[in-house]
This record gives structure tokens, C-alpha cells and sequence, in this order.
DNA sequence: CCGTGACGGTCCACAGTGGACTGTGATGTG
DNA sequence: CACATCACAGTCCACTGTGGACCGTCACGG
């Protein structure tokens, strides 16, 4: 029996029903397709990897040029990528130290805070263009709705954040 | 040399200047103040407790009825929760699961998700409502803006991901 | 007086993060 | 051509985070 596979697992599952890859393969795969809500490592990759190969659920082929190492899915693997995704999804994790600092700010100097907050309201900035670029582009290549559900979370999450910073009180911004 | 704290046991630090707290205080305490953005675990803050009252930045106080045991902060933890506030705060994790079960649509048969989809979406509204009452309370108990700041952010985080919700494209919702 | 449940903590397995390190092939520049 | 450089590909480790199983202890209601 097939031991249960966690997200992350299952995630590189999804992935190689769209052909073998490499473990280094599935980080850039995973890293531009669902890398803004799903984080994951090489480290993490490989581990998992090992594991499914154990449990027959990828089968690793030949090495190639740098030890470049290609997983196949199993009919056990599909099999459990489907378990996977007839499971109830968990609810987000959402870890933010900014707003841990804000929490604690009654122990800072005046001012110190500024500084962070310009910073992490600059990265957000940026991260909102980047989206509404990728919804231009996507939109412009015919793109459906269904086909930007992700995406239009980022960009609801980050116009929200960037809302918020714009909303801050004066105690919080000003250097 | 009082090594770097993470930013679980900085947070630790920080309560612990209202005084000493015993694990399951703490436990209690982070949960209830920065619970909604920073996560932790009973395991996490004991295995913190012990590492920090080694490095000396907080000192446990003699166990009282069911092993119960306080930990009082030192100088030095008072000096390495101060570093810890000196230091930018990294950017925020979301990882959210349903975004990646989302992701992987295609690979699901239709009408699979809509029962996933209201299910995050009531979980998301519930919290959205909580959130509304805590500010309203606030408000009323003359909080301040910059009492309400981790708050608010909350409260358009939850606003946005709703909002998210009631645009879902029709291939998402439907049953 | 006893069952139940909250209190308070320990322990473990698994998952996730990030950096250090190794070796190999491609590439472009003197 | 030789060689420096850099992307590729993977390994390994220490630390951090998550969640559940488990244990004994006190308080309280029936």
C-alpha cells in the first residue's frame, strides 16, 4: 500500500505527468508554476524524491551528463497523486515577521521602523507589477479565466497588502 | 557570546518582559496575540525555552504545582531580543493548498472541487467576521490606530481572499 | 469519592529552510 | 587551443516548524 504523500510530494507527482524530469527540473518547474504560495527546496526535492523511488511511486532512469537523473511516474504514482487531490486541502499558513516586529514595536526606538517598512512596501510594489504584467501577458495569449485563479490571488493578496501599507499610522512610517 | 535568535524564541523574549511565563503561558499568550500571523507549537516553544535558559537569556524558576515552570528573562535575553528587533524581518510565507490543488485543476474531474472551494470560502468568511468583531472591540475600547495595525492587516487580508472567493470562475464553483 | 477534563510538559517522526560543498559540462575569450 | 568562469545537478547537514501520542497532576461537578 502506498504510503500517503504530503502536498509537496504530490505537487512533483503533478509535475511529471508531463514527462520525466530531473530533481533539479522539478525545483525550476515548481519554483515558476506555484512557487508564490508553495515554497519548496532542493533539499526537500531530492528528499522526496528518494522516497517516492522507494515506494515505487517514480522510477529513476539512467543517469545522464552530470549525473543528471530523470523520475518517471508509476501507475502507483498516479494513483496516489489522485488520492492526493481527492483529500480536503488544508487551510494556508501565513508567517509574517514584519508584522511580528509591529507587534512588538512598543519595545523599539521611534524610527526604527520606517526603514522595514519602506523595504517590505517596495518588494510588494514590485511583486503587484509583476502580476499584473503576467495578467496582461496571459490575457493578451488568449488565456481563460480558469487559467488565472492563482494568479488572481496574488494579485488580490498583494493589492490588499500594498492597500494596508498605504494605511499605516504615521507612528509606524515616519523615519 | 549569546547566539541569534530565531524569530519564535524573539518572540518569546518579548512576552517574557511582562514577566515570567511558563511554556503553556506562552503557548496561550503567542496564540492569542500573534497567532492569526506567526504560528507556533507547544514542541517548539519548550525545545526554545530549554535552548535559551542553556544560553542563558532567560532563567527558569523553580517548578511549581504539575511541573509547572516559569522562565524569567535575563539581561542577556533582554540584549538578544533587542538584537533580534535590529534586524530586517524577512519577507512573509504563504503556502496555501488549495492553491496548489487549484493548480493542478486538469488533472481532477469536474465538480470535485466546488465542495473544497466552499469549504475554504466559509472558513474565510467565519474569520473575516472575527477579525470585524476584534476591531470593533478595539474601537470601542479607545484602541488607538496603531494598536490595530497587525489587525488590520488581517482584516484586508481575509476582505481580499473573499473577495477572491466571489470571482471564481463558474469551472470552480460548480458542483 | 470518583470520573472527567483542563493543565503542564515530554518526546518523536516527519516536513520545510537555507547554506556549504562537490563535481561536471558548456561557453566564450585571450 | 587553453583555461577561467559559470550554469547545471546533486549531496549533505543543522536548524526550524508541525502535529500527534503520551504521561502525570490537579480541580471540579455529580
Amino acid at each position: 500500500m502506498a504510503r500517503r504523500v504530503n502536498a509537496t510530494a504530490a505537487s512533483l507527482l503533478g509535475f511529471l505527468h508531463d514527462g520525466p524530469q530531473s530533481g533539479y527540473d522539478l525545483v525550476q518547474t515548481a519554483e515558476a508554476s506555484i512557487g508564490d504560495f508553495w515554497s519548496l527546496t532542493r533539499s526537500q526535492v531530492y528528499r522526496e524524491l528518494a522516497a517516492m523511488a522507494d515506494a515505487g511511486l517514480v522510477e529513476a532512469q539512467e543517469a545522464g551528463a552530470r549525473d543528471r537523473r530523470a523520475y518517471a511516474l508509476t501507475d502507483a504514482g498516479r494513483g496516489a497523486f489522485r488520492a492526493w487531490l481527492s483529500e480536503p486541502p488544508a487551510q494556508e499558513q501565513i508567517r509574517y515577521p514584519l508584522l511580528l516586529v509591529l507587534a512588538f514595536a512598543r519595545h523599539l526606538p521611534p524610527g526604527q521602523l520606517a526603514g522595514f517598512v519602506a523595504a517590505h512596501r517596495a518588494e510588494h510594489v514590485g511583486r503587484l507589477a509583476g502580476y499584473r504584467r503576467q495578467r496582461d501577458e496571459a490575457l493578451a495569449a488568449g488565456a481563460r479565466p480558469v487559467d488565472l485563479v492563482t494568479l488572481n490571488f496574488g494579485l488580490r493578496y498583494e493589492e490588499a497588502v500594498v492597500d494596508w501599507f498605504d494605511h499605516l499610522p504615521p507612528e509606524v512610517t515616519d523615519g
